[in-house]
DNA sequence: CGGAAATGTGGCATCGATGCCACATTCCGC
DNA sequence: GCGGAATGTGGCATCGATGCCACATTTCCG
């Protein structure tokens, strides 16, 4: 391979470079009539350019159609304005949520945000850290698979906050759900009616947001006096599929009066079953879910869930790294919790006798 | 406002400034003992480095952990891999399987996404332009609001791949759904079981997405021999509320005895008028919705739908565009019709007679 | 009215990687 | 064994914006 092959082949495979040259600042400067320094201070740092001049440069800048290079900016400024999101599955319409949210306070704020599906794959999460180190954005908000992922990036000087979920003792900022209270709540809501086996549909205890749903879920026996039959605690995959496996099991001779799923994909599974089965909800089966997502006000009877509040959640997570940014926080961690909201629909009723 | 006041105040707000000084590739070249030049060829540009020295470099930059800067690879190579993706609603899952499908073919081929949301909106999709244009991305996927998005792009050098509908005469490259024959095959469906009175509900007809299941619908009528009733034809607003009220409309006085929905939020409206009325479905009323979306199957009966196969045309999207801008493609603009697939479930029976 | 402070602008170097060319080797064939 | 091609490396300028400092004006006050 010469290199002279090489650069051939390179011309081959790329003929038609758009040959547009864009008005850099240079342009700006001799149209406006002024050094480009100061057209970099009239059109972006703060300060130091009197108001004719300002004016003058801006409508120059217009006129000509000029475009800050972010990428020279940022080269020169050592800073930029994109941050980094890192999400396990975007079809997943909690993460969309979240990402919506991220992404409306991101844009409000005049950054960008460049979004990775890791797939809850920790090879594919740090090839994401890799490329967004690459980039060197300020910021990174992230659901973490590992927590290498935060650690590596905090080791490069990386803001990062850590949402939904806690890996481990990173320093980083959280936002979570309050798992714990709105499991709790939810919890409550059955027993109140009159539930004592209730079945919980639950995929990981690993992290924080399984362990806290659990321990609302326990919680809410004990300070109702209930023991909890371990064997009603049905672990399963993350996948809808093998959350119906498991409801079937859970199903067969448990004897529960009513199922809680621990996220909105397993309330999938759980509610496939239970379709299936044509059990009467909630005359023989109460069904609830934590986790609130669109679909479940539309099946019949709808869905008792806890709302996270998660456009909310990515909101805080946005505002939350920025404010971090800017430096405008005192250094320890911050930890923001949503609180969680429990909406009481049809699927939920007395306990049969 | 005088400099030295500005200063302060922005070292005031900036007290944490990360001193992280990341390796160069200076750096890598005195570790590796070979020059920059050669450090950035070994690293990077095909060629041009006996296998010895490009595993020593690598072995050198490993070390130290270098990392390479985007930004000032972008600035001095006039490129970026970061790829614009501008979608009118991350909520939505239609858009969220776009993008998704985006994402993981984005990232196959080591190009960052960078999402932004514009709600519609031709002023926040313009904003997003600007964005854009500033971060020199090499290539964009826009679900267009306005024909003006893709054209500026356009005359900026921007290549740019239209996703889900055309607006006007750009010559950028599209990707689409079979609209037509998807929305024809979902309406002769309903034609065998006997429907003869079939709405429509739809919310534009501007873009070639409501224009194209339109005629699908009307196509389907006449090569069965059938008159539309364009008093069945409902046009309402792009939101769930607003096609439940059309909904309910059309369901007064019209005799049909099936409706269509042009797409997922519609079909929600629909479905929770058709609920609320407690009609039996499909006994009383077929429902259809074209853009099926996971809880069309959660509901009972599942509704029939038509399968656009959106993530893999998120794929197309971004297989298309990359290939545009490695230049592999011929000038002309290139369409990309996705074919649709008809699911029949539960929710289309015979007419009622 | 003079000199110091305030105020706005311009000049120049610089961020980090890479394109391009020159040059030092090595290789080959006659 | 020698001239010229092939091959691999280093040097240097450069992408475009901006931080920093120097300096030319103005402004202000004793």
């Amino acid at each position: 391979m010469s290199p002279r092959g090489q650069q051939a082949a390179r011309a081959v495979s790329q003929p038609t470079q758009p040959p547009v040259r864009r008005p850099t600042v240079q342009d700006v400067a001799r149209e406006a009539g002024v050094s480009p320094s100061t057209v970099s201070r009239a059109l972006h740092t703060r300060g130091y350019a009197s108001p004719a001049v300002r004016a003058r440069v801006r409508a120059a800048a217009e006129r000509i159609g000029y475009v800050t290079d972010h990428n020279a900016r940022n080269l020169r400024s050592r800073t930029s304005t994109s941050i980094g999101v890192l999400i396990s599955d975007l079809r997943n319409p909690f993460y969309a949520d979240l990402a919506a949210g991220i992404e409306e306070e991101l844009r409000a704020a005049e950054y960008q945000m460049v979004l990775v599906n890791d797939n809850g794959d920790p090879a594919e999460e740090m090839q994401a850290v890799e490329t967004l180190l690459a980039m060197r954005v300020p910021g990174v908000i992230v659901t973490p698979v590992t927590a290498k992922c935060p650690q590596v990036l905090q080791n490069n000087g990386v803001h990062v906050v850590c949402a939904d979920r806690e890996l481990g003792r990173s320093g980083s900022d959280l936002v979570l759900s309050d798992n714990k209270s709105g499991a709790c709540e939810l919890t409550e809501h059955l027993i109140a009616l009159g539930h004592t086996r209730i079945g919980l549909l639950i995929d990981e205890t690993k992290w924080s947001t399984g362990a806290g749903r659990l321990a609302g879920f326990r919680a809410a026996h004990a300070d109702n006096d209930l023991v909890v039959d371990e064997n009603l605690i049905a672990f399963t995959s993350f996948d809808a599929e093998a959350a119906r496996r498991t409801t079937r099991k859970l199903l067969s001779g448990h004897e529960v009066t009513a199922i809680i799923s621990a996220n909105n994909v397993l309330a999938q599974g759980a509610l496939a079953e239970v379709q299936d089965r044509r059990l009467k909800i909630p005359r023989q089966l109460s069904l609830a879910a934590y986790d609130d997502v669109p679909w479940m006000s539309l099946v019949q009877p709808a869905l008792t869930t806890v709302d996270q509040g998660t456009v909310e959640m990515g909101r805080s997570c946005a505002r939350l790294l920025i404010a971090r940014i800017r430096g405008e926080l005192p250094s320890r961690r911050r930890l923001v919790k949503v609180p969680a909201r429990l909406i009481v629909r049809g699927s939920t009723g007395p306990a049969p006798r």
